[in-house]
DNA sequence: GTTCTTGCAAAAGCTTTGCAGGAAG
DNA sequence: CTTCCTGCAAAGCTTTTGCAAGAAC
């Protein structure tokens, strides 16, 4: 994941960089910066850590920057975030078809395929007319070695 | 469930006021009173609807004191909190077997049996040696009125 | 030039903490 | 009388907002 061919990376940041052209939305340094930083490095981070990735770029742009393109960005689908039960959010690119299992001991996130959510998903709609959306939820328990501590 | 026997009420409040006794903890007035409002209200309250109920009864009680009541209550498992995604936990009282489905939209939540739960927790310790938590955590999505608009 | 973005500073919302006085046991 | 609890005030942490200066188009 931290490894990514840097051009590669480019490529993902101009097609994002022509979508938001496209909105009308001006393409600033801020802007480009985060979504090289989004697209380069771990895929889930908090917005303290996107903005060490940021800043140890372009040290001057300011956390309120980061939180407002963050939220340009999610308004137009590009990413997401997950509240992960206590602590500050974290953000991931979109259409990661994947859920998060969460320790409430140790703060360990496990990736999941969707799939794991298949029946929970079949049966609220069935039962409750409730879409459930496995991107923006994170399930809480406890990971195998703090269940046997 | 907002009406409720009184006595009914007072027996559940003397069995925990027995349990903290027996722990060595004190039993004063905002103990007792939070622990009313906790079996005689709603289901799941915010911290803030919390201490408007306790402060009808008896105002001077303080909201940090609200804080560390909770905070002990949980800490004996009477009672337990859920993130609902955005805005303030939510209390309610331990051992019910139910899940929550919450509308990112409209912000309604839907109590659910754990068996709707059952397969996801069955494959996520099976698959990942991870016991899921249904109580504590929230399942976010859309509500059917909110889905169809 | 006009409009959108940014940096800064301040505040908001929820929760925690230090401390000294007061209550429970 | 000793230890625990409480009220108060202050601060902590994450996130949002108002505003004037600056950048994009």
């Amino acid at each position: 994941m931290a490894v990514v061919i840097e051009h590669e990376v480019n490529d993902l940041v101009e097609r994002v960089i022509e979508r938001l052209r496209a909105e009308g939305r001006r393409i600033t340094t801020s802007r480009r910066v985060l979504l090289q930083c989004l697209f380069a490095g771990e895929r889930h981070r908090t917005v303290e850590e996107l903005a060490a990735d940021v800043q140890s770029v372009a040290p001057d742009i300011h956390l309120s920057t980061i939180y407002r393109n963050l939220d340009e960005l999610e308004h137009y689908g590009i990413i997401e975030h997950v509240h992960l039960g206590h602590g500050p959010a974290t953000y991931h690119l979109a259409g990661e078809d994947h859920g998060h299992l969460v320790c409430s001991e140790c703060g360990r996130t496990i990736e999941v395929p969707d799939t794991l959510f298949r029946a929970l998903v079949r049966e609220a709609l069935a039962h409750y007319d409730f879409r459930v959306d496995t991107h923006h939820f994170a399930t809480i328990g406890k990971c195998g070695s703090c269940s046997t501590a």
